[in-house]
DNA sequence: CGGGAAAAGCTTTTT
DNA sequence: GCTTTTCCCG
């Protein structure tokens, strides 16, 4: 097998004698590349059977990432290996045991807002006061517990809240067990738990899975560690990927300890640390370290390359929030006109509400962009509506998606009638579906409500009893137009409507390429597409080919590499954020994201802050970064020069004349993209003018009057 | 039941 | 401040 293109500490990972192992990766040094080639060796070399192995990532992408580079390494179907996340992997396994994980064979997976709706359900159904015990907290205590590895009965109450949150979990799994339904952390758990309590089972696999790889281990939680432990017995290799520096999830469960575990738990494990970095320049790496060097309590690591220094570190201090995107936007246009491609360059920033200024200044400008991590296709409303009803075909115990469809669309089921079915099926101990066809059977609704329920009986029993012969797109198209779906939101005026109606369309297409694609060898086809679209639906939206600038928070950015990246908002109290500057433990954590950050570029690197800036919806005053102060001086060259001085913030009673230039306020106007709007606010003048203006659908936007057209 | 007004969030996110 | 959700009334 041909080595050649690895380096030699690449390779001694790679070579490793059967036995566990640590790799320590440093960002860009190659350690998909060292995995993959492993997965090859152990083949190749060690005469391993892909059958025995089992490889495990946190993101679908990864995992298919894995899996097409092995394939295209060995030239061999790698249908036999085991490559997933940990969730699939799991649901594959609960797939296949249901009987002896005591599920219904037709069990559906609830993802975070099902789970958020029934938590909510189950806190009313205790009689519980909503303001006391917020929904959202419950299942954050909740998923909490199950990464741990606690059922209820295990569960240490601290105080009186404690104890009600308890109750709460406890209803919620009586709830999730009835419906038939498991959460994402029930993936994990109700895995280990069968692998902990029956032993042909754990057997089975411990035999099975001779070599276990697991990537990205800095990120892995308690039930991930454990779930690996009881995968892997006394008997087989593992060998972990990860690197300290890159964990920033601890606020989820993340156990960054679960790395100096391993070496304990896994006895006789070699260390391999890769600290080549093929991906960023010199300075970007010095710079990089010697942030990274400021935490304490590091497996230690220090990246080098034999590259060249490249370029400095530019910093820049914005007057503003707005500045500051302009700031980025002209040198984007630069970059264009030294003929980078805009897919080339990336503005990463803490959170999410900090693209909207950005946006407005890519977009005054003509730059396309696309902003990653909005809402994903199959968590749209109209898609989500769609898929419950597929899922209440499937299975009639499912309450979630019972709840969700009952008066979606409208049909003159109102709350009095809810009521009364959620309450039966609460004393009862039953489902929603049957409490309604006992109360039905009772004759205890008035005409009017047993008129409606009687037609969703029979809506959903002729579904089922048709779409029973039919393939599965044909059975989404039947939905689609049975249920009314398309007519109800086709109601829904302005863009909005339309959109959903397109991506409902885009459902039975969906549909069609998932049973021509991936053919689930063991699940009926709906099932598996129910599944595909609670664990997988991530990267549906992942790869458009279009030239434009890449916007993400520096969490979404983990793994990626750009040659020219921006660090937008680089501001105590925005970054790091002022929920994790007094915990030393957390700041931690906010280092190594800025760590994230900066070892993301690879040519050049600009690193953006704001004297002032409108944070929920006060203006703030912020000093620089403490992060950009432990970069040493020498790898930074600073920019005070403001792009946009003469562009005050209007103030909000100033007098300004009613006409200037081409427009003026309260004028109705038409953009080509985001169509008829009216005019609020203008300033300066000619095609350079900024106009505010409040459009229709899409809200209110700052454009240049060259892109405007009066009416 | 639908639309408008009031109120409530508001760090990071995958499965 | 802005956006999303909830609430209340016709």
């Amino acid at each position: 097998m041909i080595l050649n293109s690895l380096n030699p500490a690449q390779q001694e990972a790679v070579r490793a004698p059967l036995g566990h192992q640590l790799i320590l990766a440093g960002a860009g040094s190659g350690k998909t590349r060292v995995l993959t080639h492993r997965i090859a060796w152990l083949i190749e070399m060690e005469k391993i059977s892909p059958f025995n192995i089992l490889a495990v990532t946190f993101t679908n992408k990864a995992a298919h990432q894995m899996r097409s580079r092995v394939e295209s390494m060995l030239d061999i179907p790698s249908k036999s290996l085991w490559i997933g996340t940990f969730h699939g992997i799991s649901h594959r396994f609960l797939r296949t045991h249901w009987q002896e994980a005591g599920l219904p064979q037709s069990f559906q997976i609830l993802d975070s807002d099902d789970q958020f709706r029934l938590i909510r359900r189950v806190i009313n159904a205790l009689n519980l006061d909503e303001d006391r015990f917020p929904p959202k907290e419950a299942q954050w205590f909740i998923n909490a517990q199950k990464e741990e590895g606690r059922m209820p009965e295990q569960v240490e109450p601290r105080d009186i809240t404690g104890q009600t949150l308890i109750r709460i979990y406890q209803g919620y799994q009586e709830t999730c067990q009835r419906a038939g339904v498991v959460d994402f952390a029930d993936l994990l758990l109700k895995t280990y738990q069968l692998m902990q309590t029956n032993a042909t089972i754990r057997a089975e696999y411990q035999k099975r899975f001779r070599c276990l790889l697991v990537d990205e281990f800095q990120d892995t939680n308690t039930i991930q560690y454990a779930w690996l432990k009881a995968f892997a017995g006394e008997h087989n290799s593992v060998m972990i990927v990860g690197d300290d520096d890159q964990s920033i999830y601890g606020w989820r469960g993340a156990r960054i300890e679960n790395i100096q575990r391993f070496s304990k738990d896994f006895p006789g494990a070699s260390v391999v640390r890769l600290e080549q970095n093929y991906r960023s320049s010199a300075i970007i790496l010095k710079a990089a370290n010697a942030i990274i060097a400021q935490n304490s309590s590091r497996l230690g690591k220090n990246l080098w390359t034999d590259g060249k220094d490249g370029e400095p570190i530019t910093v820049y201090a914005g007057f503003n929030d707005i500045d500051e995107a302009f700031y980025i936007v002209n040198r984007i246009r630069d970059c264009q006109k030294n003929h980078f491609a805009l897919r080339d360059t990336a503005i990463l920033y803490r959170s999410n509400a900090q693209s909207r200024v950005i946006e407005e200044a890519l977009m005054q400008f003509g730059i396309p962009y696309r902003v990653y991590g909005g809402l994903r296709y199959f968590d749209r409303q109209e898609i989500r509506d769609a898929l419950a009803y597929l899922r209440l075909i499937a299975n009639r115990s499912d309450d979630p998606a019972f709840e969700r469809i009952i008066n979606t669309p409208p049909r003159g089921i109102g709350d009095r009638t809810l009521v009364s079915i959620r309450e039966l099926a609460k004393t009862a101990g039953i489902t929603l579906w049957a409490a309604l066809e006992q109360l039905l059977q009772q004759k205890h609704f008035s005409a009017r409500a047993e008129g409606a329920l009687l037609s969703f009986v029979a809506l959903m029993n002729s579904l089922s009893e048709q779409s029973a012969s039919l393939t599965l797109h044909k059975q989404v198209e039947l939905v689609l137009s049975a249920s009314n779906l398309i007519d109800h939101y086709r109601k829904e005026k302005g863009e909005k409507g339309l959109t959903r109606v397109e991506n409902l369309e885009e459902l039975i297409n969906a549909a069609h390429q998932f049973t021509q694609e991936g053919v689930q060898d063991d699940m009926p086809p709906l099932a598996a597409f129910l599944a595909y679209a609670a664990l997988e639906s991530s990267d549906e939206q992942a790869e458009t080919y279009e030239d434009c600038v890449q916007l993400m928070t520096l969490h979404s950015a983990k793994g990626l590499e750009f040659p020219i990246v921006f660090l937008a908002g680089c501001e105590e109290e925005l970054f790091p954020h002022y929920m994790c500057m007094n915990d030393p433990k957390s700041l931690e954590e906010e280092r190594r994201l800025c760590y994230v950050g900066v070892t993301r570029a690879m040519r050049k690197l600009y690193m953006t802050y704001a004297e002032c800036r409108r944070m929920h919806g006060k203006e703030s005053y912020h000093r620089p970064s403490r992060f950009l102060n432990e970069i040493p001086a020498e790898l930074i060259e600073e920019v005070r020069f403001r792009t946009n001085v003469s562009r005050p913030r209007p103030l909000a009673n100033t007098y300004r004349p009613e006409s200037q230039g081409k427009f003026r306020i309260g004028q109705e106007i038409q953009h080509r993209i985001f169509g008829e709007g009216t005019v609020v606010d203008c300033e300066g003048d000619g095609d350079e003018m900024k106009v505010k203006v409040r459009f229709a659908n899409v809200g209110t936007k700052v454009l240049l009057a060259g892109y405007l057209e009066g009416k």
